[in-house]
DNA sequence: GGGAAATGTCTTATAAGGTAGACAGGTATC
DNA sequence: GATACCTGTCTACCTTATAAGACATTTCCC
């Protein structure tokens, strides 16, 4: 893992000064160095410096004034869909009627080994994998891939799948859900997917898979999701249990519907990681893909 | 997709081939695409897929035959440490003999207003910030930056914090950490992370902001991590709860040592979402990674 | 008003990355 | 053995990124 070339320093800038406006010192609002100091300071020209910002401008994240300088854009932090991670499907259950899907495909397959082994398939068993898409006022979140035993697949149509969440047919169909088991990690955008969701290839995704099973332990549903991490994220409370040295973090479960918070709080109160919208902004922030 | 620019084709062929190769669908032993097929899929020319080969051929992920193919090495997957979401902390308290720490930076500065805002402190006040990385068997897989209050950082030394992991240190010093808020998301490494998680400019990586309070609602740490989602990922088990109408999953807490399950299963637990291998290959898999 | 400093817009030149194609030689399959 | 497909290698050409300036225009401050 050498990194042996040493190009493309416009990125390097960008990604440097996005890391500096995200998580660095530089507040919304506050004016960047000249160009030429930035040139400058890293060594580079200002033409490089000059690409590196126009990114910067196109993710919205600065605001150019000639004359004046460059600054720091007030409310250059999107708010992403924030998704609870106790309650992630019933979630995108409720999100049903917001948002819109659109099915890219639908067949039977010979899934892989992985999938086939999560699920509990003996092999020459075929799956139904469907590829969807959804959209939150028009604007893609999600890469959705889901393969689903053959025999339970047949319950509902390829019609049923554009409109209705899949755990919602599984359950229509008489399918007990019982448990499930995820785990979230980050990839990038490669050409299908960054079409998909409207991004460049090589954008940052956040990544979630999850195998559901019934109550004896067959498994009825592989997902495998893709998130904008600019549109979406997970979120959650965390409360501290446990007796002194075995101390450890529980997550708290909170009603489906969203409710404000039981608990008193002086400061500020897990609730408002994004606290009063004062005229500043805030910590929470998400990033911008390329 | 406004493309503008699109330069680095051959980092990013490389970024995007080994995600599926440590994550993705590509089973150790099979083979990939043609160089030809590779570059049409991605929509380049074939000596930018020999450069990105290459690469992957110097990390050791794949091996080049002529005549045959490309193929993934047998011992490329590395297997992730895998966090449980609903013991977070008290894992990285446990890891803390296994792994070690490079305290990167340590200093006490006038916070960003979003880490102002979060831990509740007033104008003009200092927090205490500390940049290290984590590192297993010499690796590194995290990349945390924290802020405290300065009243509480000063109850702890620099060296303290290069050996032990803050919560711990905190609790050390009669803070009572009651309530944690954190939101996970995905970004890419910038220069700084890149180099001190040896990666390249560039890979994708899983980003945690967490905030812990007290029990009166002041807030005591403000972290921001990044991780290698090659060597970290986030798990947790799901049950499903409520009345037909109102279902949802409720996370499963487990004990902090953790156990096997408890729950008899027929074709596969939970835990088993990488089964054995078989010594069958899986051929196109054409998704991209987890 | 004048001047300093900032961005916006050019130009010219060089370096680096990427494309297209051809060809050699290996390997597997029928 | 014939064939198809693969990697390895090379050449020539094109496109893009970067560098180093010059110059105009705007804004802000003295």
């Amino acid at each position: 893992m050498v990194d042996a070339v040493e190009p493309l320093k416009a990125r390097r800038i960008y990604l440097l000064l996005r890391e500096r406006i995200l998580n660095g010192g530089l507040e919304p609002g506050s004016r960047l160095p000249g160009e030429l100091s930035i040139a400058a300071e890293y060594g580079v020209s200002r033409v490089t410096v000059r690409r590196a910002l126009d990114t910067l401008a196109i993710d919205g994240l600065i605001d150019r004034r000639p004359g004046s300088g460059t600054f720091v854009q007030e409310n250059s932090s999107v708010q992403p869909i924030v998704a609870d991670l106790s309650n992630v499907l019933s979630h995108l259950v409720e999100m049903g009627r917001r948002t819109s899907v659109r099915l890219l495909s639908f067949a039977y397959v010979n899934p892989s080994e992985g999938v086939a082994a999560a699920l509990g398939l003996g092999p020459g068993e075929r799956a139904q994998r469907s590829i969807r898409v959804r959209l939150i006022d028009g604007a893609p979140f999600s890469y959705l891939v889901t393969h689903v035993p053959e025999r339970i697949g047949v319950t509902y149509s390829e019609a049923d799948l554009a409109s209705m969440p899949l755990l919602g047919l599984l359950e229509r169909s008489g399918i007990v859900v019982e448990e499930a088991s995820q785990s979230i990690g980050a990839t990038l955008a490669g050409p299908d997917v960054a079409e998909a969701l409207a991004l460049e290839i090589g954008s940052p995704l956040l990544s979630l898979t999850r195998v559901v099973w019934d109550p004896s332990g067959q498994g009825v549903e592989h997902l495998h999701a893709l998130y904008r991490p600019d549109r979406y994220s997970f979120h959650m409370d965390l409360v501290r249990t446990g007796a002194v040295g075995a101390r450890r973090w529980n997550p708290v479960a909170r009603p489906s519907t969203a409710k404000p918070e039981p608990k008193k709080r002086k400061a500020e109160g897990p609730k408002s990681l994004k606290p009063k919208p004062r005229p500043v902004r805030v910590s929470n922030q998400r990033r911008t893909s390329t």
